[in-house]
Formats: C-alpha cells, structure tokens, sequence
DNA sequence: GCTCCTTACTCAAGGATGTGACTAGTCCTA
DNA sequence: TAGGACTAGTCACATCCTTGAGTAAGGAGC
C-alpha cells in the first residue's frame, strides 16, 4: 500500500482531479513512481470511501465533467502515520539491467542501440527536470530556496531524480562504449 | 514477466539452486532485482516446465537433497529474444521518496532519522559492491577487466549498483541537512 | 467531412509481487 | 543440552500492477 500515499503527497499541492493526478504522475511523480490512469482512479475511490480524502463535481461546459480531490484531516494522518513507518530499501529493477547482466551470451549491437537509446531518454528527463526545478523554485537561488521556500518536498525528490537520470545516461554511454569495444576487438583473438 | 530472465541471466555463471539463487538476489543481484524465495522456487518450476532450464537432484549426506539449475539451448534463445525486445524505462519506486515529497506536512526529526538511517545503508550496500567488483575482476585493473575479462555482464551491473547507492546516500545526507537546518531555523519566525 | 487528439473516466482479467506460516534435519554456541 | 541459525524447500492468500478495451463529447487540422 504504497501508490495510496503518492497519491496523498500528490495531493498536498491542493484539489486535482483523477485526469490531472495522470498527468502529474508522468511529469513531476515521474522520478519516483509511475501509475496508469486506471491505477489512480481506483486509487482515489478507495481513498474516498476510506475518508482520506473528499471530492467534489465539477459542472463544465465544453467538456465532460469532472471531480476534483481533496486531502482530509484524517487523510494527512494517515500520510503522518505512514511517514513514521519504516521504509522499505529500494531497487532499481530495469529491464536494461537485466539485459546487460546477460551481456555476455546476448546480441552485442541491439544492446549497444538500447543502451544509447536509454541515454538519449535519460537526457531529456534531465532537461524536463531542470525546466521543473527552475520553475519551482522562482526568482530565488538553490540554497535560498531550500532554506526558506514553502513545499519543498517535490523539489527535494525532483532533484533526487534529476541526479538519477544523470548516473542513468552517464552509465548506458559508458557500458555502451565497453560493449562496442569489446565487439571491435572480438573477432576471436 | 522479467523476473524470468533475471533468472535466466543469473544462471548463466553456473549450476544454481533455488537456495542459493535466493542469496545471490540479495547481493550480486540485489543492485537492479530483489526476489524472496518463494517467488525464486516458483519461477524455477516453471522454467523447467517450459524446457528453459534443466535441474538434476544433488543427493547430500548431511543436508537436504537439492535441485541444481542449468540454462538450456532454449533458455538461451528465450533470452536473446528478451534482450531484443524493447524494455520499458524504469523509475526509482522508493517509500522514503514519497516520505520527503509529503516533507511539508509531516514530521521532519522523524524524517531526518530515517535518512541518515538509509544513508549509513547505503554506504554499506557500495562497501558490498566495491568488494564484488574487486573480486570479479581479480588482478586486473578495471580498464583491462572491461576490455578483456569474460563476464563483464554482472561487472557492468555492479558498476550501476554502486553508482546508485553513492547518489543515495549523498542524497539521503544532503536532504537530511536540509530539513534539519529548516527545523532549526523554523521556530515560525 | 473525416480523422485524430484531448478531456474525463470505467470495466474486466490475469500475471506479478508480497506476506506469513510450515516442515525437517544439522551444526554451532552458550 | 537447549536455543538459535543455516540449508532446502513448499503452500496459500492477498494485493499490486499491467494490459487491453470501451464510452462520450468537443476542438483542431487537412
């Protein structure tokens, strides 16, 4: 039980519906969790009728309508109580891994394409998360900003994915570059 | 389905069995899978009832028999075809993340303690890796080991691993800095 | 006028993962 | 000599997460 809090951090900014929690999901949660729409609006209903949270209809015009949600009090306990709860170490469990784990009894150049794919991917991410960086914390400079800015929670776990789509590109072009040696040279000594 | 070839991969160093596959998910495997060993005995089962891998009873004396695991010829071409396959790009999935990202709202001494906790984790999880590495490599120096070793697959993994846990826990030390100063500077001035 | 994209959300099904308990003999230590 | 840890593995359940499809309306572009 685990999306059920990202959901409620999500929430802290204040109301979004199921729709914009999607988009928020590959933007700015992006760095540390993923979930489909499907998964949030399931989330969210439990959430509801849990009392974690409130939501309420929104009547638009040119377009469907749509609720919008709230964290309760009781949800912002629960977020506290969670919080105090131990944590679970993570893994990075990726399917690239997996693949270079097996470098050696794999084809070399579709790895080396995927590798310096990834790479690419990576590069973007970092350039989407510096876009977001600047973006929340304004005029103010890095240190001011986390000194004394208000919610800077997304921009701590921001900056911790930043770094790691850094260490993700700087890895895929490295052990791209091994590999593509090791095919050079290897026409069986 | 990936946890198959995480399997797959991590037999080919050699004859395993579900025991001691078990183990090596929490260590050389531990930077990019982690899997109990329920999961690891179900997974076996049902590679062999799909011919990727084969096992032999090992009688012992003065323990339990076990079942030995190899790959087969099929396994081989099931993870070429894997290693062919596109992979989905992976993302952090942490608690502690969620925890800092709900930072505005939640008590932050407990938070720190849980940081600093995971930071000494980590620093002990790139100990680990440093000495896979140096054992993996033996008196080779890196550049030669890439260039030259057999097996580079866990070596490169390693490699990310430790990558990885460093960024954790430099993260994990800085973040707790932060919301230290801030609780300190926060008597709601 | 047709197709695609976007907003907004729902349903169903199945595989993947995690939790907890249990068997059973051996070796080591206090 | 009793308690704990290690080897080796199994069963059952619950929840998480992914896959794939579907509804319905408005607006943009060709």
């Amino acid at each position: 039980m685990a999306l059920r809090h990202a959901v409620l951090a999500a929430l802290l900014d204040g109301e979004h519906s199921g729709y914009q929690l999607a988009k928020a999901f590959d933007v700015g949660m992006a760095n540390f969790w993923h979930a489909l729409p499907q998964q949030l609006y399931a989330e969210l209903a439990k959430l509801e009728r849990d009392g974690l949270i409130t939501g309420r209809e929104v009547v638009q015009e040119a377009r469907p309508n749509k609720r919008l949600f709230t964290v309760t009090d009781a949800g912002l306990d629960e977020l506290r109580r969670f919080a105090a709860g131990q944590s679970k170490p993570s893994s990075v469990r990726d399917d690239l891994m997996v693949k270079v784990a097996a470098a050696d009894a794999v084809d070399t150049a579709e790895l080396v394409g995927q590798l310096e794919e990834r790479a690419a991917i990576a590069e973007a991410k970092i350039d989407l998360f510096d876009g977001l960086l600047r973006r929340m914390r304004g005029d103010a400079d890095e240190a001011e900003f986390l000194a004394r800015g208000r919610r800077i929670g997304p921009y701590l776990t921001c900056l911790r994915g930043r770094a790691f789509e850094r260490e993700n590109r700087d890895w895929c072009t490295r052990t791209a570059a091994v590999l593509r040696a090791r095919a050079g040279a290897d026409v069986r000594r």
